[in-house]
DNA sequence: ATCCTCGATGTAAACGGTTACAGTCGAAGG
DNA sequence: CCTTCGACTGTAACCGTTTACATCGAGGAT
């Protein structure tokens, strides 16, 4: 059943249905009215591919992740999937390309699908895009590139580690392990950078070591049993995500350090089970969702009009979130913090 | 740019080239390497909305759920997404849906857009789908419509809730709660005749209560007061999903109720903060991801052959997962486990 | 009464592929 | 040398819409 069937049926030309179904020019509301029964007599729902063909259109927006699944990306297509919807857009979705063919060969299998795209890639070089190849406005998550107009949006990472270093010297710590996150991942690498150049700007007395990780639980774990046997143990442990916190806590308690007694514990992200742990994990909220909704957002502006706009680049801010995990401590004098438990950003994928 | 230019370009015909780059037809291998080399050249991708009208296939398929954040989905979506990737397919995914009306115009906006659908829809009347009206196979999950030529998939709820309670009963356990979930899900008016049938089999002497819950950890922390405060104090708490156990645990601790001494804690599904918490929650752990796969597998059964297979319906296994936050009752004295910790199925969705 | 204007509708050409069918051509068979 | 056959390739119809443009009347202006 087509659009000839009902034209048929309804007495008049394909045309003027055409028209009824897409409102945007004007019929008799006679005509209207037949058209929209028989339409609703049969049943009839137009074939979107053939739409798409002669609209140069499809009303759907692709979204290539790494991943689906975990609190991260869950979170994230939420917002997606939210502002979508609300803007009458279908998604497509896709996880989990690793290497540089599979990327390029998933985008041409795009071609003709969507009318835009959202982009992310942790590991890969975003450099095997090329605006061309491509013919729809792009939206990058979490990186750059610099020649191409493409909009990117991220999130305040290094702002977010260093209100977390600020509000533990303001605590007293003295002594501060950051556990880092893999090599190559753009927030691992911020948050580091953030951390760094916040102790730098500490002072001299604060110590900071720099322990490698991989935002994994098990790597977190790893991390917390080397660091209970540390002498002199640090007084605050600065994990670049919630899951290696998790999995810090577990190795903290395992060797009998009190957290946040002996030790102070931070991470990043909030994740849910941050709150569910004991004691509940202080960490750096990301506006996750709100990434999602903001991304469509901005691949929409490309949609509906010239790319005016091309290479912007945006960071959203974040929160810190204190609860049960730091203390102050009392070996070293306190100083006076700083008022830094306010709004600076931070962001992570792998939960 | 099109097939025509590339045809051109080749010096050969549209046909040729559509030929070589489905390969299905044979082709001489000096022309094959020739269009190749103009598509490389060129970085031509065929235009996908023109192929699924001629080819009357879309390589995808949609997926329809309630919602799309939450650790359910989020590993459902993760098994789906795995699937499809495998087998070659893309995947068009839809959250939130909660009226009648809405969903119908979604199925319609779907038409010419996928080759299949996967749905789910816990709060909707699933009659509102009639076969033809979609003209692709239907995988349901989580809820089945008698009459109608659809593939259904769920877990075994009532094997799962069974599970638990000859668990507690195994050890010694007499005064069960069962912390119930939303009116009309049919994941938890399932887990509850579960719990109320291995209830009536374990015989007279096990007294159980059944108390209104909604799934939202808020609920489950109402709940928790509530029991703190009975008397006598049932010994054993099976909640219908891991948040309401969660949100449970939270309010027998703020009641200075020992779990798992004074009193024992199940929840279903296992979602991962089910790990992090203190005790370490028993729990029913759900093949969400698996759930996923199989939709795919059996969504694809229908796009590749005729569908002989109709109203097939499959539910999966689950497992009892034991882990800190039951104890033996030794008020009464326990009578024998009766081997029932092994696999029994159940399941659930907002997270 | 004739001409114009303008709104409502019809006609037909894209849109960019796939594929049934027809055609070509060289090799093998007679 | 003429057929026959089969492997390749080309021609063109078709997939189901949208939309630029033509058409057709009716009413108003002149």
């Amino acid at each position: 059943m087509n659009v000839r069937t009902v034209a048929a049926r309804a007495g008049v030309s394909t045309a003027t249905v055409s028209r009824v179904l897409n409102g945007k020019e004007v019929v008799t509301e006679a005509t209207r009215e037949k058209v929209l029964a028989v339409v609703k007599e049969l049943g009839y729902a137009p074939h979107q591919a053939a739409r798409s063909l002669a609209a140069r259109r499809t009303d759907t927006i692709g979204v290539v992740l790494p991943d689906l699944h975990g609190e991260f990306y869950s979170e994230l297509l939420r917002g997606l999937s939210l502002a979508a919807r609300r803007e009458g857009f279908h998604l497509l979705v896709s996880g989990s390309h690793s290497d540089r063919g599979e990327v390029q060969a998933l985008l041409g299998a795009l071609r003709g699908r969507v009318d835009a795209l959202v982009l992310m890639f942790p590991d890969v070089d975003p450099r095997v895009l090329s605006a061309p190849l491509l013919g729809v406005p792009v939206v990058l998550l979490d990186c750059s590139v610099p020649g191409q107009p493409f909009h990117s949006l991220g999130i305040d990472n290094r702002g977010g580690a260093a209100a977390v270093v600020r509000h533990l010297v303001g605590l007293g710590h003295r002594r501060i392990v950051f556990l880092g996150g893999p090599k190559g991942n753009l927030d691992a690498e911020e948050r580091r950078r953030g951390f760094l150049a916040a102790v730098a700007e500490a002072g001299a007395e604060v110590k900071a070591t720099v322990l490698p990780g991989d935002f994994s639980e098990r790597a977190g774990h790893a991390a917390g049993a080397r660091i209970a046997a540390r002498r002199p143990r640090p007084t605050a442990v600065f994990a670049a995500n919630d899951a290696m916190a998790l999995g810090c806590l577990q190795a903290l308690r395992e060797a009998a350090v009190a957290v946040p007694e002996e030790i102070s514990l931070v991470g990043f992200d909030d994740i849910p089970a941050a709150r569910h742990v004991q004691p509940p994990l202080t960490t750096v909220r990301v506006p996750i969702a709100e990434l999602g909704e903001l991304a469509i957002a901005r691949a929409l502006e490309g949609v509906r009009q010239e790319p005016t706009t091309r290479g912007r680049e945006e960071r959203l801010p974040v929160t810190l979130v204190e609860r049960a995990s730091c203390a102050p401590q009392r070996e070293q004098k306190p100083r006076p913090e700083r008022g830094a438990d306010g709004s600076q950003p931070t962001r992570r994928r792998r939960t």
